[in-house]
RNA sequence: GCGGGUGUAGUUCAAUGGCAGAACAUCAGCUUCCCAAGCUGAUAGUGCGGGUUCGAUUCCCGUCACCCGCUCCA
């Protein structure tokens, strides 16, 4: 792969309308992208490819879009209020975590002061190391905001850092109303918001960003085995959909930097080559055990267990999660898919050509239909022809400049198939189906190109 | 957050303290045109804000954005 796949990528996304700087005309705004016209739709079957496979095509899966905005008590339960908005600091002895606010107020209790050189002067409460703290950090922040009238405490709320908990608070709703029973799961894909301390590398890290998470809930015991089953399906989605094996690897996050609410968690990692390094989280696949619901039930007072009939017996069950970036992914799946290849040009001679060899699931339009020239016979033709597959289809019509121009177009977007109306059309009520891989061309009756389509495109 | 770098048309690059150019791309027109052909024409730019100056795209300051490295990375 060449090392500056990720520019080609990044200057075609621009130039062919993919992915654009936020507010460009304002001088941009930092860590935020705008996806436009072929964006939106790569990154829409994206989606729609996640939610088919986690979410349509599995019986033991339901959907749910819950709220970006929950209680605040939510957060509270969850451990992000306190995890995510103070200082905190890590014994790099025991690896304890504290408040740094908190570690100085016990100092000055004993002392009368504070503490004269700050944390170096600090025991650690636990293992008593002194000295050994990091630096403190405020960890990924909660965004604000104030809802109603007056911009004051009780109208303070938080945006969601990840889709799991709307998830876990309505696990009792959709239990009851889905009539579903572990082992199942919860999909759901939405906008989460994290105050990032640092952004950047292009779309791969936003304060705001998508995710596709599935919260999938088992009886304690039958955890681990599951936690590998998704694993491993999680690994065979991304490269059933183009992304190259050697291009994957998995992560085992070290025990000791689990977070809070974690066992165990393995990520799906992607030779992004990005920010200095080779391979970069991709999707996260935790186990995040009874803890989520354990707390939302001592919080709420509601109880969040499960009583299995079968067993006579009341459980609290585990939870794996898959929990995917959509753009991460779409970043992924654009690097996976540019090529450059030769194609003869007019004149016979190889000339370079850039292929998104996108899968034809993911690309943003699935056919073109290009009439030869304009022409008073040939667009009115070729323009019915794309009314009609735009039925099933995303279509484009082009009739401007040269074919071969036309073709490079729709290589360079990752377009499968291209359609040509010729003058031969006018006769034999036929076109040439011409092909991106392989650059076959195939003559189809007029009548039958969008059958001949279907079989080669399927629903997608 | 720290250090360094870069901001000129959609893209890649020129030039200049005194009218900012080109190529490619885009758009329109001509061409029976199957892989970026040809011809004619058109659109389009000094990131933003100050300062110095008769005059700033150029020099200075600030700011914003992006890139690289470090740091960080539940």
């Amino acid at each position: 792969m060449p090392a500056d796949r990720i520019d080609s990528v990044v200057s075609l996304a621009k130039r062919r309308g993919f992915v654009y700087p936020s507010s460009e005309i304002y001088g941009g705004t930092r860590s935020a992208w705008d996806y436009g016209p072929l964006g939106v739709e790569l990154k829409e079957n994206v989606r729609r490819q996640w939610w088919k496979a986690m979410v349509q095509q599995r019986d033991d899966v339901v959907g749910l879009d819950s709220a970006v905005i929950l209680a605040r008590d939510v957060w509270a339960a969850s451990g992000h209020l306190e995890a995510f908005v103070d200082p905190l600091t890590e014994c790099q002895s025991c690896h304890k975590r504290y408040r740094v606010d908190h570690l100085e107020e016990a100092y000055e209790a004993r002392h009368g002061r504070p503490p004269a050189a700050g944390l170096a002067d600090l025991n650690c409460p636990n293992c008593g190391t002194k000295g050994a703290f990091t630096e403190p950090r405020m960890f990924n922040g909660l965004l604000k905001t104030y809802l109603g009238p007056v911009e004051d405490e009780s109208g303070l709320a938080y945006l969601r850092p990840e889709t799991a908990q709307g998830i876990f608070v309505s696990f009792n709703n959709v239990l009851q109303s889905s009539r579903r029973k572990p082992p199942f799961g919860i999909g759901q894909m939405g906008k989460s918001f994290r105050n990032e301390i640092t952004p950047g590398n292009f779309i791969f890290r936003t304060r705001e960003f998508e995710q596709m998470e599935m919260e999938f809930f088992v009886e304690p015991g039958t955890d681990e085995e599951w936690h590998q089953y998704w694993i491993d399906e999680r690994m065979r989605w991304y490269v059933e959909l183009g992304v190259r094996k050697e291009n994957l690897r998995l992560y085992e996050h070290p025990k000791e930097k689990l977070s809070h609410y974690s066992k165990r968690t393995v990520d799906i990692e992607y030779r992004f080559n990005l920010a200095g390094q080779e391979f970069l989280e991709l999707e996260g696949v935790a186990n995040r055990t009874d803890f989520d619901l354990t707390t939302h039930s001592q919080h709420s007072g509601v109880d969040l267990s499960y009583f299995d009939q079968e067993k006579g017996a009341r459980w609290t069950p585990y939870v794996i999660e898959p929990a995917a970036g959509v753009n991460r992914a779409m970043l992924a799946f654009l690097l996976d898919a540019y090529a450059e290849d030769e194609a003869p040009n007019a004149k016979g001679k190889l000339e370079k050509r850039v292929v998104m060899r996108l899968d034809p699931r993911l690309a943003p339009v699935k056919v073109a239909v290009l009439p030869l020239s304009r022409n008073p016979e040939l667009s009115p033709k070729a323009r019915d022809l794309a009314a009609q597959l735009r039925r099933n289809w995303n279509v484009d019509f082009d009739d401007a400049g040269a074919i071969g121009r036309r073709y490079r177009r729709q290589d360079e977007i990752g377009t499968p198939y291209c359609v040509t109306v010729d003058f031969d059309t006018l006769e034999d009520q036929a076109v040439t189906v011409r092909d991106r891989d392989s650059m076959s061309q195939e003559r189809v009756a007029l009548d039958r190109v969008a059958g001949y389509l279907n079989e080669r495109l399927g629903a997608c």
